[in-house]
DNA sequence: AATGAATGAGGTTTCATTCAT
DNA sequence: TATGAATGAAACCTCATTCAT
């Protein structure tokens, strides 16, 4: 029994992994359960044994995703004894997360804004990114207390910096060429968020 | 026959207005034309007498928006003697494009990477979005010339701030109340830029 | 008021022609009404004050050309006194007309298949195309009184002659390079109509 | 296995049966998807499943008309050893394809015109065309070399009967009672043909 | 008489989801 | 459990025709 929910669980894996690569790599409506079935080699009814949806899927996805960012956030960053560090791992935690997922997350809301989601599916995901972001206010908390940060109230703080790593990584318009050297930006960024742009 | 052209540039300004209001409360995809007709108050058909398509429709509206923003940036920040004011006034800006027009701007994005916005369409558009980088290029230009900005390449200190904007203004997850108040969240965002978090 | 009337004949006529030359070059449904108008160079409403439909445009034209056809030949193997002479000139008249207006009858018979050719302007076509028929059974009768011809019954030899030309002259299959002669093609069908494939 | 593939050739067949009564009654245009299906007994997508296009079932229709006609040809003209009973075979087998299939052939040139059949569709349609005049001339060739024809180009002999028996079977216009009875048709051509109209 | 803006019926195609095997 | 054939709703777009000016 328990070797049979094994092999479901990696099945569930394997869609997922496989649709997480499509949803990243083109909008949700472009990407379809035909082409996930055949990329994952299976047939189109089995993605509808393990997932009630198209949108289901994609909110497991990202729920999944989130469970790895919350840990990472909890290993790196919460418990980090020195501050600064954990703010710089903060910062490049969200940078690489949206930037690898903003078309997925971007889709997810699009989604929701046309009721497609769930209501027991959007608490999940709400939920992670609530924990998300108490984490992040548990550190600038910190910090505030440290007196080591401009006296701002801690949980606008962490919505804004989440805000602006959002968008940050939006593969919006203008050149390219600006989007194809992550380490740059995000050091261009570290350095604006921590001295902001006045000399 | 002045008169006539009077009136059907009219007649298209207000299917654009329609437009925009349904393209910027809900994605692309959530609006169809037979709604937009029914909204303008006009045949299906009649669109399509002013605009040659659903995309071209959407494409016109951001051109019309970004040609208003240009026209604002030109007048408060290249033209403004003083640079603080200058930049402030080009960050309010941007937010409040990047807020108002988020919606159909990721909706733009997303149609062209499905290779649905025509090659002339969207030169118009990288044009116009040039025009703007350029100008906020300039303005950081003499910032770095009067040496009272961060020792950064303007140009990639321009793209950074559009960047940011852009997302820290879509309408993503979390609780929505933060989103509520535009005002706090501009002000904070100026902050943070111009001084950085930390104290 | 006959000047008025010699105008609207003249206006009538350009609208014929500029119909006739687009609808021999696509099929029918591929013309529209606005092409049609704006090759003209008059408005759309125009034209259906000369012609009550696209269908009775595209009917008047075939009439008029049938008229010349009957004219032509009328005068060139009714009136001729050689009938060798007369039936050449008859395979002639017919290629030409057929090349020619290939296009449009076929574009025509469709149209009527799908009942969109009224009653009344059916009958002044079948008219015309009856008294064409006639003219041809009228020389090979007198090519059998001459003992000329094989002993076939006119009537259908000239049908059968009508229905050669049609599709000999059809656009179709195989590589076009063939069509491209005409005069080739036409003696060589001469030549086989009057003495046969056999040696 | 086997099984699964027989079931589905038989069900492309039967949707392809159902087409071809429908496109040789009444022009391509005329007849809609949602009929065909309707017919057949099954969904609009079900024909979607079986055929990328309308235009490519109109495409596999006619192919497999060819291949069958080739089939015949080949039996009967090409390996026959008696030349007149081939080329009589020939005429019979042209007259009778044209015949069946004008509607069909005609809706398809008319799209190819209109530039809404694929290459490669158009690709396997001339291939077959071509074998099929490959296989007539041969048939002439012989004739040549026997000196049974009259001293025509072999190629040039059987595209000419070859547009000859296209349009001689082409719904065309004038009283349709000549069209009810292809027995006198085809031997009154045949004597034409053979002979010669001049006594 | 001439115009051309407005209309809306009608057709093709896609694709998420179901269900019999 | 796994499959994939079947479905049909839904959306875009065209274009002949009308009619107010």
């Amino acid at each position: 029994m328990s070797l049979k929910e094994k092999e479901k669980e990696l099945k569930k894996n394997l869609i997922a992994e496989v649709a997480l690569q499509l949803f990243s790599s083109r909008p949700f409506e472009a990407v379809t359960v035909d082409e996930i079935a055949r990329e994952v080699g299976c047939g189109k009814g089995t993605i509808y044994l393990y997932f009630k949806n198209k949108d289901h899927l994609l909110t497991c996805l990202i729920s999944r995703e989130l469970e790895k960012l919350c840990h990472d956030i909890e290993e790196q960053c919460l418990h980090n004894a020195d501050l600064l560090t954990a703010i710089d791992n903060y910062l490049v935690l969200q940078f690489q997360f949206f930037r690898g997922y903003n078309q997925i997350l971007s889709s997810w809301v699009r989604r929701r804004l046309q009721n497609q989601v769930r209501e027991e599916w959007m608490e999940d995901i709400q939920n992670k990114l609530g924990r998300k972001l108490e984490m992040a206010v548990a550190v600038f908390e910190r910090g505030q207390e440290e007196k080591r940060l401009i006296p701002v109230e801690s949980y606008e703080l962490a919505r804004l910096l989440e805000a602006i790593f959002q968008d940050a990584t939006f593969p919006f318009v203008g050149e390219k060429s600006w989007d194809s050297d992550p380490e740059r930006i995000i050091s261009l960024m570290k350095l604006v968020l921590t001295r902001g742009i006045l000399a």
